[in-house]
DNA sequence: GCGATTAATATGTCTGCACATAATATCCCT
DNA sequence: AGGGATATTATGTGCAGACATATTAATCGC
């Protein structure tokens, strides 16, 4: 007999909905949550939901008091996920395999220093390798790793596993930065195929525990190779 | 005298340690809601929401009945501002400017038609506009807009206001999807300075409104410039 | 055994209420 | 008028209970 519940997600959707048609225009102030709640017969609780949800993803602006807002300009995120070049290669359909091109204990360029933070006297490790997709040559990868942040890597057999996979599997990061930017397919020291001239992506990773640094890895991706995030 | 309530953000910090530190293995079944509830001693609905942020932001994997289970691979996302070049610019304390190039009404090559899945038939915007800083050569950018999707585009005085910044307030989107990729500065028609040679990075983006295609943007870069992302 | 029905269980979410907190508006005293 | 204390208000969050829903486990009939 009684009406169905209303869930947040339909709320959510109608105020989206009315955000885009602008029946709340940007910038304006919305009704608050006791009204909204009036309106579409729940609890405000529900409807606080719906909103934190809408805010989240940057729709909307609240402050406690002030009211919710539509933001002026959705500065709305692009996400990705992080590359895991195995799962990404399988992902397409192929083979993925793995060289251990350089393994040695090193002390870093100052350029790499500085990227991690380094006070001077930590023990680093140096390691060049190069993923395939089918035995084509995918992404050549050199990366500088703090043995002191994840010691327990000194027993790891890198011939086998990639850095990479080791550290997400082992040694989980609290944050880090990612920089994309255009270098030459030749910055891969001639382990990718084709003219060296040839631009070709790279992406520059530093990633931390708190504040201590893991490691700092440069990637040259293949040249046809484009990364794919969604809005 | 009564202990004070337990916040959810604290119960999320609390299993976000026990993750990172391996109480709960990879992979692994954590407790039910009910029994972290009588462990935090506070209520079911309190440990939900804890969970239910930290399943969203990927740490979790919750399914009915089946109970929660630590996610084998965290797949962290990176997250990025759309790039609004003029806001970008000028956070670096440069002074951003912008030139219209060309503006035409045409038919666009087979590659761009497919990307915004047109049928054939639409009207189309091509525009070609350069972004400077502090007179620099900054961006190249190359866009098709659908002008039966955004009608309104037709009165706006591009040469004023870039299309980027005209379609973010007046023409919001649902979705879309960004690649990026290594081209040469050559590629921008000479617009970029430099040996057109140069490794440059570029963005290509399909913006849509639900079905419906909204534009389809290239972007090439100076040469100099990277993007960047938070993990 | 095997397939289909049924029970059990963990999460999902709504309600109504209470109180906390932040930000603003108002009042009051000088 | 100015400045500071105070009231007001909208959001933030906690709690207990109830029911919904998805999924797995168990059971039953054949």
């Amino acid at each position: 007999m009684s009406d169905a519940p209303i869930s947040w997600q339909s709320i959510r959707d109608t105020m989206m909905r009315r955000i885009r048609t602008r029946v709340y225009a940007p910038g304006a102030l919305i009704p608050n949550e006791t009204e909204l709640a009036t309106e579409f017969g729940c609890a405000r609780a529900t409807v606080n939901r719906a909103l934190q949800d809408l805010a989240a993803s940057g729709f909307l602006d609240r402050k406690r008091k002030a009211g919710t807002r539509v933001m002026a300009e959705p500065r709305r995120k692009a996400s990705m996920d992080i590359p895991l070049i195995r799962a990404e290669v399988e992902a397409r359909g192929q083979t993925h395999s793995y060289r251990l091109l350089l393994r040695e204990e090193a002390t870093p360029p100052a350029a790499v220093a500085a990227q991690l933070h380094l006070k001077g006297g930590e023990r680093l490790l140096h390691v060049q390798s190069l993923h395939l997709a089918d035995d084509r040559p995918h992404m050549f990868e050199d990366r500088w790793i703090v043995l002191d942040t994840v010691p327990a890597l000194t027993d790891a057999d890198l011939s086998q596993i990639s850095p990479n996979e080791w550290l997400l599997r082992e040694a989980p990061y609290t944050h880090g930065t990612i920089e994309l930017a255009a270098a030459c397919a030749g910055d891969a020291g001639g382990h990718l195929q084709g003219d060296p001239q040839t631009p070709a992506l790279s992406l520059l990773r530093v990633t931390w525990m708190h504040e201590t640094a893991i490691t700092f890895v440069t990637q040259i991706f293949a040249p046809d190779y484009r990364l794919s995030l969604d809005l």
